[in-house]
DNA sequence: ATCAAACATGACTGGGCAGTCAGGCTTGCT
DNA sequence: AGCAAGCCTGACTGCCCAGTCATGTTTGAT
């Protein structure tokens, strides 16, 4: 199909240009007005698609070239394809200013959220769009390109993905105030062993870091409240019957002074080191995904 | 305008055209069937349009790669263009089946019409357009397009054109042939000097070269009817009232024995060479003008 | 687990073309 | 006649890209 047009030497996108540019301008001369390099070059390749097309596209009368009615028709027809062309290039560049971004659900809330603010900021007319998604979900669609960026565990980076560090994740064992200043203190054991727990259970490693840390202690692991995410666990812990496990960043959401928090070395076995990634054939592919990177890594970067 | 399009590489119509040959078979697999090596091609074009368009034009989906709904239209938007572009190259080649041809009244009569059939059977569906013009006139309308081929002298080939020889163009002398039996025969002096001449005077170079013999012949030129064109001295013939002089070729129109020629070696100072000529621009814009251009050279060969 | 199909990518080559340089020709004005 | 503007053409260079070679990765079927 349209195997002639291709067979041929002669035509090219650049030289329809060119038949447009003289139309407007009137004239090779006003086309190249004082630059007698590009005067000869216009020359050429007006003839080249004159001999392409089999007509003549423009004649001199004069000193002076008009276009033909041929070349006039042409150049219209140029004009509508290079418009359509723009519009479509335009058109992908408007609708791909949202970015997608897959994280586990309390990131989301409390490193994204917050911080989202700045990027958007740096970037007039880019918008996000957040979904909360397990690890392995994220590096999935990231792969086949169903997600732009996802904040996943550095261990579970894949080939093929760009991945930046973010910092490490950490959590904070917390326990109503007025439990701590009645006894004077609780430790870690003293909470599993004696107090109600509300704790999330549908992260596995999270989960299985808790199990490692109980039986450290020897203490059985029975969680008083399971809750589907830290979110649930935080709205747990302000009821004041529970104590909770929660990421440090969550902390900030409580009233100061309301939480007392267990010191214990043994919870930095639950601490992860959180990673930006994204395919490399979005920077590729989209402008300003680069950018956008760059500056998603910056912002969320954890302290 | 338009410089967006051209100031980043990564789009050309080749590129789209590969485009819509993979949407319309399907994969890339099955637009280049067991050719690996157009197969790696098609996959770095079609890599390298998203890349220019800012949006993936395809994406993976387990083995097979689809167009995304972005490459749906941009391939749609490619037809509707190489569409645009055959259709009109196509029109511009319906419309450039008519040749046009200048040539003196006499040579497009006795020359060109008929020899034209030939020409026309050797190239179906091209068309002629003869116009009677003079050699000056062929000349400048050639020079800037007006006209593609034209008959004119030898002397008078400018510069930038190509011309080819035809042959001589020859006069004859004609009488009545009731006049030559009454005498016994019949001289140009003579015929100049005691009997009514029809000659065509509109042709500088041929009453210039008349003048010149009726001077060698010390006897004064007194048209007693002056026509326009030669056709119309040979019907001032035909009348049987006057003798006149025509080119050699308009005598295979008149019925045999009925005109007596007078053999005179002066004559030969009226022949002049003619030439078939073309602006080269012709044979490179016009498909088949080179092919036309050695027909017509052939079929009209004066012998 | 193995294999073939489908696609992707690195690297290289040669041709085409944009861009440039130089100079010439034609036209129109003075 | 002389000159400048507008256009044309030969020739050259370097870059881009189509085309190619070789090989690798992913996916789906067996």
């Amino acid at each position: 199909m349209f195997d002639s047009l291709f067979s041929e030497r002669g035509l090219s996108l650049d030289r329809l240009k060119v038949l447009l540019e003289v139309r407007d301008a009137g004239s090779i001369a006003q086309a190249a007005p004082g630059d007698p390099v590009r005067q000869s070059q216009y020359s050429r390749q007006l003839r080249e698609l004159s001999e392409f097309f089999g007509c003549e596209v423009a004649h001199r009368r004069g000193k002076i070239l008009k276009l033909t009615a041929a070349g006039e028709r042409l150049a219209e027809l140029t004009r509508e394809q290079l418009r359509s062309l723009d519009d479509f290039r335009a058109d992908c560049r408007q609708q791909n200013v949202t970015f997608t971004l897959g994280a586990g659900d309390s990131l989301i809330q409390w490193l994204v959220i917050p911080k989202l603010g700045r990027i958007l900021d740096a970037f007039p007319g880019i918008h996000f769009s957040t979904t909360n998604l397990r690890t392995n979900e994220i590096v999935r669609q990231i792969t086949d390109g169903r997600l732009d960026f996802g904040i996943i565990r550095e261990n579970a980076v894949a080939p093929g993905l760009k991945a930046v560090p973010l910092g490490v994740v950490r959590y904070a064992a917390l326990v109503p105030g007025r439990w701590a200043r009645a006894k004077g203190g609780i430790t870690l054991g003293q909470a599993l062993r004696e107090r109600p727990l509300a704790t999330q259970t549908t992260d596995g490693q999270f989960a299985s870091g808790l199990r490692d840390i109980a039986q450290q202690l020897g203490v059985p692991l029975q969680a008083a409240l399971s809750c589907q995410s830290f979110p649930q666990t935080l709205a747990a812990l302000r009821t004041g019957r529970f104590w909770a496990l929660v990421p440090e960043l969550a902390t900030h959401d409580l009233p100061p002074g309301s939480m007392v928090r267990i010191a214990d070395e043994r919870l930095r076995q639950l601490d992860r080191e959180a990673m930006l990634a994204w395919n490399p054939r979005l920077v590729r592919v989209r402008p300003n995904a680069a950018k956008v990177a760059t500056h998603l890594q910056q912002a969320l970067t954890i302290h």
